[in-house]
DNA sequence: CCGCATCCGGGGCGATACTG
DNA sequence: CAGTATCGCCCCGGATGCGG
């Protein structure tokens, strides 16, 4: 049995994107944007390969994504999500405002971290709150890779190679990326303790940040 | 392998939910409050029981429900949300308004239909949009059983037993509540359809119901 | 009857190997 | 690089049993 064989909005949903991965999969194409299989399989450590083109297929069917046979430089097929794909990220932004607190106890030893997860962290839950005509750049490097964000008031852009410079660029563990960004580490606090902000550090203070809500379960 | 070992809130939030059934079951508590084990059955048409057994205790050592012994009439426990679990209602809200693309096309003849989704529903997409002061009464009936939706501006109740009147109490076919609510259906065309509407319908277009997104993918 | 625990069959999932 | 193929395990679903 896949379906709940429920007639309700929530078991629907969880028809289409409850199955392992798939909220994963459309993380990394909002974050990243079109991109390759390999692009996908390195942002999404730990799936098998054959899931993995699985759920593409199925998410295919669904709607949620497209595979587009190459822009021109490259001859290889890039996916994107559609834009019944794109709406998932109410999902996606409620999701990580929920799961904030379970980030407090940082990384253990054998979790994999990737700058643009924080990188769409800070895109989902700042974005919004941007007055009329803003446009902030926020670079973060984390283990030696580095994207940036680009908040505007209505929409976000998660971008490895970014035309111009950034406003303010974080460099340091993941944690303190998120602490920072989440509002439950001041810019002081997080630069005491190991990360390093260049630019401009009152573009981050000038933004809302995501309200922590209850200490949350069992790290 | 449970965890998805990814330090991304996405990740580590459906590391706590993302388990078949979880959201689910928290949609049942948060619709219709304390409830008992053979409730939350009843209201989840095809879990195995030992599911249900299974997920109540690690929702209870995720700290995302509270099983407590007896409020007095009844001798058996009850399972409650904590302040935890209650913040999941955005998720499910977000998941909720997701899933209305995936509701037009009506329930398929094996699917359960229960009227405290449609109330759920309501609530969910529904609160937030009330004058201050304001407080709405949704009587809902789809199939025999008959619930009520509480609606104030800043929060929900769903109940069975309700003190006092409905403003306005809908009965009929699951698919044209729903329709109506989301404001795919006006009043006069769900009254055409076989929707009975008793008591003051206004109430329910000075609503602002959900706004629906995109066509949807395959039904 | 309520609230589970136990047992069992099937399939989703994870890891590895292999191929055009 | 972009998947396909294969295999083993464990989660899930369905049925039954059992103590209070």
């Amino acid at each position: 049995m896949k379906t709940y064989h429920q007639y309700c909005s929530v078991a629907r949903a969880l028809d289409v994107v409850g199955d392992r991965w798939v909220l994963l999969i459309a993380r990394e194409l909002l974050a990243l944007g079109p991109s390759r299989y390999t692009d996908l399989k390195r942002g999404l450590p730990g799936i098998a390969s054959n899931l993995l083109a699985d759920r593409l297929r199925t998410m295919e069917a669904d709607g949620l994504v497209e595979r587009r046979d190459a822009p021109a430089p490259i001859g290889t097929g890039v996916y994107t999500l559609t834009a019944r794909g794109r709406d998932l990220e109410d999902v996606l932004r409620a999701l990580t405002r929920w799961g904030v607190p379970t980030m407090q106890s940082g990384p253990s030893p054998d979790d994999a971290v990737q700058p643009q997860w924080s990188a769409l962290f800070a895109a989902l839950t700042l974005t919004g709150t941007l007055p009329e005509g803003a446009r902030t750049v926020i670079g973060i490097e984390t283990g030696g890779d580095l994207v940036h964000a680009v908040l505007g008031p209505h929409g976000f852009e998660v971008t490895r190679d970014l035309v111009g410079d950034a406003d303010v660029t974080l460099r340091g563990p993941a944690v303190l990326v998120g602490g920072l960004l989440s509002g439950l580490l001041s810019v002081t606090a997080a630069r005491k303790l190991g990360l390093t902000v260049a630019g401009r550090p009152d573009v981050l203070t000038d933004l809302v940040p995501a309200v922590p809500t209850h200490p949350g379960g069992t790290p």
